[in-house]
DNA sequence: TCAACTACTGACTGATAGTCATTTAATATA
DNA sequence: TATATTAAATGACTATCAGTCAGTAGTTGA
């Protein structure tokens, strides 16, 4: 029996080290500006047994973001552990999801490329599974912090709060990635400070949501 | 003169021929699964010649864009006659651009296409310059309507209006992408439904924009 | 009529994602 | 221990396609 499983642990880090090497690549040249050959030889294997691993070079790609979003989940959980009340709590979110897309910058790429993929349908076995999963999973902590803020009066309770939670995250996803393309030409040639704007971003959805 | 300008109005043509033959293919079939090849017989041109007008694939893509952000602009400028107050124009912009994603989904997913990419630091002659002008002048158009509401006293003067054109730009943008990705989901497993999120998130957006 | 110029062509190249017949290694069986 | 069986890994190969460029056709103006 002890084969089985350490054959099993074997396959999982083998994974890993290919996740890892894809990654370091990924980060340092780009999705686009790297082969499948080069991760590869930096993971010291043939490339036929990338696809031993993954489906396709996408796929790579999905499971280095489903890392991201592991990242992610834990500083939303230590968000929520930091506030009081329901509405400090999906303030604090909001606050780490925008230190996660500043920390992690590569990440959080990888996620806006997932959400901006028409998926492939039929996705079976692939980590675009495992994105979804862990997609929703992460709402779930934001729908629970607004269910905590409407039952003790910090936020309105006249909205389903896994709603509120898709929009919050709609609004700030689409508000750091606004920044990634303008962020440069706001504060060069309007002199808009970013930190404020993203601040202000907060501070306006905080005012939607108070009852 | 006179041949002089026919010459360079048939070259415009050509030009737009083109964007129609890509549009077609592009829309139907995707992006990724769209070939040059396919584009140049759809065109009924050579496949050099494609190049003739467009520096590569991706800058014809972002010229399909292009006339999607005038389509939009238009409607946001309707939107913004048929509001009375600041508020209201702000709002009906919201709601356009709702509408523009629901009635040009092949546009819209060609802007997302456009904000995801982290763009080419060198765009030069291409439309990627036309892409970044359009969307200033996109973007000023939300700003004028934010001036006006905070003349008229219906939206709160504290803020930059272009500061919070590019929140309520990513807001909504988010907004509407992650129902992309999660609409079918949202409805059919969690009731939610679709329109009175959109709806929701308007509302949200506007109640913090209020003094 | 010819030279100069412009617009267009399509065969070719280079790059690369993904495959598959073969090899190597590990494990089970006799 | 020797051999059969299964599992894991290999890398040469193929198919596809974006982009190029030397050459052709057509137009203009002298």
């Amino acid at each position: 029996m002890g084969i089985a499983e350490r054959k099993e642990r074997e396959k999982q880090q083998r994974r890993n080290d290919i996740i890892d090497a894809a990654e370091r690549l990924f980060f340092k040249k780009g999705f686009e500006h790297t082969t499948m050959d080069q991760v590869a030889e930096e993971a010291e294997l043939s490339k036929g047994t990338l696809y031993l691993y993954f489906k396709s070079k996408e796929d790579l790609y999905l499971a280095i973001n489903v890392r991201g979003m592991e990242i992610l989940q834990n500083m939303f959980r230590q968000a929520v552990k930091k506030g009081k009340t329901g509405i400090e709590k999906t303030e604090n979110i909001g606050r780490a999801y925008y230190a996660f897309s500043r920390e992690y910058p590569d990440y959080f790429s990888a996620m806006i490329y997932y959400e901006s993929k028409n998926i492939p349908d039929q996705a079976e076995d692939s980590c675009f599974q495992s994105c979804e999963e862990q997609g929703m999973r992460t709402l779930q902590i934001v729908a629970e912090a607004i269910s905590i803020g409407m039952e003790d009066g910090t936020i309105r309770s006249d909205m389903e709060p896994l709603m509120v939670a898709t929009i919050l995250w709609g609004h700030t996803t689409g508000m750091i990635q606004i920044l990634a393309i303008k962020e440069v030409h706001l504060r060069d040639v309007h002199n808009v400070n970013i930190n404020e704007l993203v601040e202000t971003s907060l501070a306006l959805t905080s005012r939607g949501l108070k009852p």
